[in-house]
RNA sequence: GGGUGGUUAGCUCAGUGGUAGAGCGCCUCGUUUACACCGAGGAUGUCGGGGGUUCGAAACCCUCACCGCCCA
C-alpha cells in the first residue's frame, strides 16, 4: 500500500453499489449542494422537472428523463453555474379522481354519496397518505433536485396563480364560453381536450343506408348508424354531377320519418363512399361545422352516459352500442341496408384515462382562444429565441402550433382548480380573482380546469408568479426543458403559450431538448399486457443506480427511441466494477493527486499518450454533452476508460510501477483518474463520488470543477509511439494464438529495429510473456518497423503460420489494389483533395511493403 | 388521406462524401498477484431493391418495397 495516499482510505475489494449509493445521496442533500441561491452572482442554469402525476410511480421513462436532467444540471454546477433544478408534482385531475373513486367504489360508494366537499377532502387525504411515492424513488436515482423548492400544482401559490391567469386571459378575451362539439367520456362524465383522446384502429362496421325512394333516393354510409336518429341533413359536394339536381330538395330519414334537406358543401369528399354523407350536427365535429354553415338544427339523441334519449322511438333508453345494432336491424327490416362491411377497421377515439370510446357531444364549455398564443409560440421557435433539439423534430412542433383548435379547459370533475367564474341571478357572469369575492347569492361554476391549464404554468408559477419574486428574476426563463417527444403537444406547447402570455412574451425555456421512449430489447413498446416492462427500482436494486443511469444515457440519441435489455444494464454495472477495480489497482500502485503534474516534456511516451488521450476525450465529451449527444459522450468516455486507460495504459505501465522510476507515472495516473471521475460524474454520480473522494481526499465531486481540456497536452508523436506498441502487442498475440501457445507460456525472444518500440521492450516482454535468454530463432515477425525474433522451442506450426500469413497477404493485396485503382484514376488524381491523394499513396506504399514482407516470410516457411 | 422517421453484423443501434463500427450475443484459449462483473484471439455485413449525381456514395437526389410514429 502506497504511503502517498493522503487520506488513509482504502477501497473495498468488491464493488457493491447498494453499499455506497444511499449514504451518498443523503450526504449531498444534507450538505445542501442542490439548494439554489437566488442571491448568487453566478450565471443561472435552470431546469424545471416535468411534474409527474401525484398518482405516479417511477417508470423507466421517468428514469431516462431524470438521468438526462441530472446529468446536465450536475455538469453545469461543476462548470460554476448557479443551478436550480425544481421538482414537484401534478395533481392529475382525472387520474387522481379515478383512483379515489375506485377506492370508494370498493366500499360500495360513489363520490356523489360523499358530496363535493367531502370528496375533495378525501382526495387530499389520499394524497397525504399514498401520493407522491415517485419523489422518494427519485432520491434512489440520485436526482439532484432542490427539495426546498418542491411544488404541487394544487398548492396555495399555484392555485393563486391559476386564478390570476384565468382572470387575465378572460379580461383579454382569450377565454370564452361556448356551445361546441367536444370530446365526451361517457364513463368519466366529463369533457376532454383533443390531446386527452387517443385514437386506435378498431374493428367497427360501415353500413350504407338508403334514404328516400326512387329517383330522389340517396345512399349514405356510416360507422355510427344510431346517429341517424339525429340527422338534420344529407350533404353532397356542390359540384358532384350525381347529386347536383338533388341539392335543395328534401329526403325522409327512415325510422324517425323526419324530412331533412340535401345541402351542397365543399367539405364533402365526392370520392369517399357514395359521395353523400348524413349530417348529425349534435354528435360529430365535421357535421357540426356543416350545420353551422347551413343553419341546420341540432338534435341531441344521446345523454351524458351515452344512452339514446328523446327520439320517441323504441331505441330510447338503449346504450349507444345496443342502439347501433338495433337501428341496423330495424333498417334492414325496412330493406334500407344497401351494403354492410364488417369488420370495418377505422380510427376510433378513446379516453386516455379509462379507454372508453369517446362520444362527440354538443355542450357548453369554457375554451381558450389559442390562435394568438399559438402564433406567438410558433414565432418563438421560428425566430430562434427557443431552440428545439434535435432540430429534426421542429416540423412536428409546427404541425401542431400552426393547426391548433381552441382548447376546451372545463372539466366536469371535482378534483382540480375550480373555475373562478360566478353567475348572478340574472345570468350575470363575473370572474373572481385572488382576494376578491362574488356578490352574495351568486353561484360558482361547478366545473374545474383541465390539469394542463395549471401544469402549463409550471415554468413561472413555481417560482412565485404573479409576484416578481427573487427566484423568478434570477431563474426565469429556464435554460432547457428536457422531456419526451410524446408530450411535446400535451405539455410543452401549453407551457409555451401560458408563459409567453404571463411573462410578457418571454418564452419559458431557451432550449427544448426532446428524447425518445424507452422500449424493450426488441424495440417494442413496454406494456403490462406484453409483460415486457422494466421496473427501474428493481434494476437499480440489482445493478445499482449508476448502471441504470449509464445504460439510459448511453442509449439516448437525440429525439429517438431506445431499446433496453437487462443484459445491457448488467454491462454498465460491469463498467462500474471495472472503474472500481482500476482505481483500487491504481491506488495500490501509489496513484495520487498531490502536487503539480510533472513537466509534460519530462514524461515517458506512455504517460504523455494517456494525457493526450485524456485531453482529447475531455474536449470531445464536453462538446457532445453541451449539444445533448448523451449517447456519443458516454460511448467516448467508456472507451477511453476501458480501452485506453485499463487495457493499455495500466497494462503497459505495470513494469514502470514495479520499478524504482515510477514517481511521475503515479502522479499522472492519479491525475487521469481524477479527471475521468469528474467527467463521468454527471452520468454516474455515485461510484465516481466514492472513488474520487477516496483517491483525492476531496469533499465532493458535486461541487468540484469540471475538467477543461489542455491542448498543450495533446501529443500526436506519443500517440504514434503507443500505436506502434499496440500493433506489436496485438500482432504477436495473434501469432501466439495461431500457434496454439497458452497465454501464460513464456518463450524466448528479442526485439530490434524501431527504436521507439525497442525502448519499451521490458513492458512488451511482460505483456507478451517473452523472456530474454540465448536462443535460435524459429520465427521472425516484422511489425511496425520492428523485428521480433522468437524461439518456439523447436518447430513452429507451419500450417497455422501459413494460414495466418496468407490471410494477411490477401488483406494487403486487396488494400493495395484499391489504392492502385484510385491512383490510376485520372478523375481522382485531378479532383480529389491533396491530403486524400497523399493518404492513398501512403497506403499503397505500406501495403506494397507488407506484401513483400509477407511473401518473403511465406517463402522462408518452406 | 396528410405529415414524419426508419430499413447497416444474430439482436439493439451509431456512423451526413475518402479502406464498414459499438454494446450484447456467438466460437477458441486462459485460475498472468486490479478485475472471470475478467483478459487474449476469432467469425459474421453485395449498409432494403433499382436508377442517378460524383474522381469517389451507407451517407446526396429520384423511384419502388416494407416497417413505425404523429395527426385526421
Amino acid at each position: 500500500m502506497s504511503s502517498q495516499a493522503s487520506h488513509g482510505r482504502e477501497l473495498a475489494a468488491a464493488f457493491i453499489p447498494a453499499e455506497i449509493e444511499a449514504p451518498l445521496d443523503q450526504k449531498w442533500v444534507d450538505a445542501g449542494y442542490f439548494t439554489a441561491d437566488a442571491a448568487s452572482t453566478k450565471e443561472p442554469f435552470t431546469i424545471v422537472l416535468p411534474p409527474p402525476n401525484v398518482t405516479g410511480v417511477l417508470h423507466i421513462g421517468h428514469a431516462l428523463d431524470q438521468t438526462l436532467q441530472d446529468c446536465l444540471s450536475r455538469m453545469k454546477r461543476m462548470k460554476g453555474f448557479e443551478v436550480l433544478w425544481l421538482p414537484g408534482m401534478d395533481h392529475a385531475g382525472i387520474a387522481t379522481q379515478n383512483v379515489v373513486e375506485k377506492q370508494l367504489g370498493s366500499q360500495g360508494k360513489s363520490r356523489h354519496d360523499l358530496g363535493r366537499e367531502a370528496f375533495v377532502a378525501k382526495v387530499w387525504e389520499w394524497k397525504a397518505e399514498s401520493g407522491g411515492a415517485i419523489l422518494d424513488q427519485m432520491k434512489r436515482m440520485g436526482s439532484g433536485v432542490d427539495w426546498t423548492r418542491e411544488r404541487f400544482t394544487m398548492d396555495e401559490g399555484m392555485s393563486n396563480a391559476v386564478v390570476s391567469i384565468f382572470k387575465k386571459m378572460y379580461d383579454t378575451g382569450l377565454i370564452y364560453r361556448a356551445e361546441r362539439i367536444i370530446n365526451w367520456c361517457p364513463r368519466c362524465l366529463t369533457a376532454l381536450s383533443d390531446i386527452e383522446v387517443e385514437h386506435s384502429d378498431d374493428a367497427g362496421e360501415l353500413v350504407s343506408i338508403r334514404y328516400g325512394e326512387g329517383d330522389s333516393a340517396i345512399i349514405v354510409a356510416t360507422t355510427r348508424a344510431e346517429t341517424m336518429l339525429g340527422d338534420t341533413a344529407v350533404a353532397v359536394h356542390p359540384e358532384d354531377e350525381r347529386y347536383k339536381h338533388l341539392i335543395g330538395s328534401t329526403v325522409e330519414v327512415p325510422l324517425v320519418n323526419r324530412h331533412i334537406s340535401i345541402v351542397g358543401d365543399e367539405h364533402v369528399d365526392p370520392a369517399f363512399g357514395t359521395g353523400a354523407v348524413k349530417v348529425t350536427p349534435a354528435h360529430d365535429v365535421n357535421d357540426f361545422e356543416i350545420g353551422q354553415r347551413h343553419n341546420l338544427a341540432t338534435i341531441v339523441i344521446l345523454d351524458a352516459e351515452g344512452r339514446v334519449i328523446g327520439t320517441n322511438t323504441a331505441f330510447d333508453g338503449m346504450d349507444r352500442a345496443d342502439a347501433r345494432k338495433a337501428v341496423v336491424e330495424a333498417l334492414r327490416a325496412e330493406g334500407r341496408i344497401v351494403a354492410e362491411k364488417r369488420p370495418y377497421i377505422h380510427a376510433v377515439g378513446h379516453c386516455s384515462r379509462c379507454d372508453t370510446t369517446i362520444e362527440p357531444r354538443l355542450s357548453k364549455q369554457w375554451f381558450v382562444k389559442v390562435a394568438p398564443l399559438a402564433q406567438a409560440s410558433a414565432d418563438a421557435v421560428r425566430n430562434g429565441s427557443v431552440k428545439i433539439e434535435p432540430v429534426a423534430l421542429e416540423p412536428r412542433y409546427f404541425e401542431w402550433v400552426d393547426n391548433m383548435h381552441d382548447w376546451c379547459i372545463s372539466r366536469q370533475l371535482w378534483w382540480g382548480h375550480r373555475i373562478p367564474v360566478w353567475y348572478g341571478p340574472a345570468g350575470e357572469v363575473v370572474v373572481v380573482g385572488p382576494g376578491e369575492s362574488a356578490p352574495a347569492g351568486w353561484t360558482q361554476d361547478p366545473d374545474v380546469l383541465d390539469t394542463w391549464f395549471s401544469s402549463g404554468q409550471w415554468a413561472f408559477s413555481t417560482m412565485g408568479w404573479p409576484d416578481k419574486s427573487a427566484d423568478l428574476v434570477k431563474f426565469y426563463p429556464t435554460s432547457v426543458l428536457v422531456t419526451g417527444y410524446d408530450i411535446l403537444f400535451f405539455w410543452v406547447v401549453r407551457m409555451m403559450m401560458m408563459s409567453i402570455f404571463a411573462m410578457d412574451g418571454v418564452p419559458p425555456f431557451k432550449t427544448i431538448m426532446l428524447h425518445g421512449l424507452v422500449r424493450d430489447q426488441f424495440g417494442k413498446k413496454m406494456s403490462k399486457s406484453r409483460g415486457n416492462v422494466i421496473d427501474p427500482i428493481e434494476f437499480m436494486d440489482k445493478y445499482g443506480a449508476d448502471a441504470l443511469r449509464f445504460t439510459l444515457a448511453r442509449g439516448a440519441n437525440p429525439g429517438t427511441d431506445q431499446a433496453l435489455a437487462e443484459d445491457w444494464i448488467g454491462g454498465s454495472r460491469n463498467f462500474a466494477t471495472k472503474l472500481w477495480n482500476a482505481t483500487r489497482f491504481a491506488m495500490m500502485n501509489g496513484a495520487h493527486v498531490n502536487g503539480d503534474l510533472p513537466a509534460f516534456d519530462s514524461l515517458n511516451d506512455i504517460d504523455r499518450w494517456i494525457l493526450s488521450r485524456l485531453n482529447e476525450t475531455v474536449a470531445e465529451a464536453d462538446s457532445l454533452l453541451e449539444s445533448y449527444e448523451f449517447s456519443r459522450a458516454c460511448e467516448l468516455i467508456y472507451h477511453f476508460a476501458w480501452d485506453d486507460l485499463c487495457d493499455w495504459y495500466l497494462e503497459l505501465s505495470k513494469e514502470t510501477f514495479a520499478s524504482a522510476d515510477k514517481a511521475s507515472s503515479q502522479r499522472v495516473l492519479g491525475h487521469v483518474l481524477d479527471q475521468l471521475m469528474r467527467l463521468l460524474h454527471p452520468v454516474m454520480p455515485f461510484i465516481t463520488e466514492e472513488l474520487w473522494c477516496t483517491l483525492t481526499g476531496g469533499e465532493s465531486l458535486v461541487t468540484a470543477q469540471w475538467p477543461v481540456a489542455d491542448k498543450s497536452q495533446v501529443d500526436k508523436q506519443a500517440e504514434k509511439v503507443v500505436a506502434s506498441l499496440q500493433e506489436v502487442v496485438t500482432e504477436v498475440r495473434r501469432f501466439r494464438n495461431d500457434q496454439g501457445l497458452k497465454p501464460s507460456q513464456k518463450i524466448p525472444g528479442r526485439f530490434s529495429g524501431n527504436k521507439d518500440v525497442v525502448s519499451y521492450q521490458s513492458a512488451l516482454r511482460s505483456l507478451l510473456k517473452i523472456e530474454t535468454s540465448d536462443f535460435t530463432p524459429s520465427a521472425t515477425l516484422e511489425i511496425a518497423g520492428t523485428t521480433i525474433e522468437l524461439d518456439l522451442t523447436g518447430s513452429i506450426d507451419v500450417v497455422a503460420e501459413r494460414a495466418r500469413l496468407e490471410k494477411d497477404l490477401a488483406t494487403a493485396q486487396k488494400d493495395q489494389k484499391t489504392a492502385e485503382v484510385k491512383l490510376g484514376n485520372e478523375g481522382f488524381m485531378a479532383k480529389a483533395p491533396t491530403e486524400v491523394v497523399v493518404e492513398i499513396r501512403e497506403r499503397l506504399a505500406k501495403t506494397t511493403s507488407e506484401i513483400e514482407r509477407i511473401t518473403a516470410a511465406l517463402a522462408a516457411l518452406k
